[in-house]
DNA sequence: CCATTCTTTGCAACAATATTGCAAATTAGG
DNA sequence: CCTAATTTGCAATATTGTTGCAAAGAATGG
């Protein structure tokens, strides 16, 4: 597929099947997914070292951004565009729901600024939503 | 400690020295804690098991609530008030200290209503701010 | 297209974290 | 106190995450 490597090359990064394959997991699932995932939908066809250390990298590069859960299972989400390395500019709300148990990138919905009390300054902000999706209601 | 008593009580659980150990490290804190840290604040002295097992009737009576997290140690910190069973009214901003490490609940500070697209019903919201908290700036 | 250099991968070993069943201990309530 | 119901600890097992190192693969310059 012909995205995944303009990706990659986009982001300086050596081209490599392991590298291709996850990216077109991503390209192909709207929705945010868990190592598991896409150790699943790469059929266990990588190491499981290989992947972590190629999520590790498309996080650290601006590739995919985390969402963070209370399940201990870590989602990652393709980033849009104007993800720069080390700094991410996925501002927008995610998605999870309770039925059908996806994560979803809000891209058009985009996290208000709220006000700190002193002292505190913000680097990061994520917001989840949880609920019930439009196709499961 | 008469406070975590209370607190069982109120939640009609029974009492036991593991849930009144876990409850005193809560408030004791101020801060949310993982699960490791709620083992290293009782010393080990209860099983793991157990503390997996108390986290998770916590959670589900409502006295304590979850803070997602992206480096898969899930936080756990005491609810307020109004937390019933299933259904949490913890609707304030969590800060996570890139210095210190804490998470802090930042309870007066509301989560702001955002507007989701059609179709999507909201159960619950989580805001996690990230940066430097007043301690560490 | 080849050779060299640098990067990435897979394996192995290990560490940490999470889950389940069951028997023994503890708690609640009369 | 006694009984029933709940909670705990142990053991076994599963899942998830990390590190070092040698081999395989990719990029680069000629």
């Amino acid at each position: 597929m012909q995205e995944a490597l303009t990706i990659l090359k986009k982001h300086k990064l050596s081209v490599t099947e392991a590298r291709m394959a996850v990216l077109n997991v991503f390209t192909d699932n709207e929705e945010a997914l868990s190592h598991s995932e896409i150790e699943n939908h790469t059929s266990g066809f990588f190491d499981r070292v290989t992947l972590y250390r190629t999520l590790q990298t498309f996080v650290e590069k601006g590739l995919i951004h985390q969402i963070p859960t209370t399940d201990n299972s870590v989602r990652y989400a393709l980033c849009k565009e104007h993800c720069e390395e080390g700094h991410h500019h996925d501002e927008h709300v995610h998605f999870v729901c309770n039925d059908c148990n996806r994560t979803i990138c809000l891209d058009h919905v985009i996290i208000p600024k709220v006000r700190l009390p002193k002292g505190f300054q913000t680097s990061q902000v994520d917001m989840i939503v949880k609920g019930t999706c439009d196709e499961c209601k």
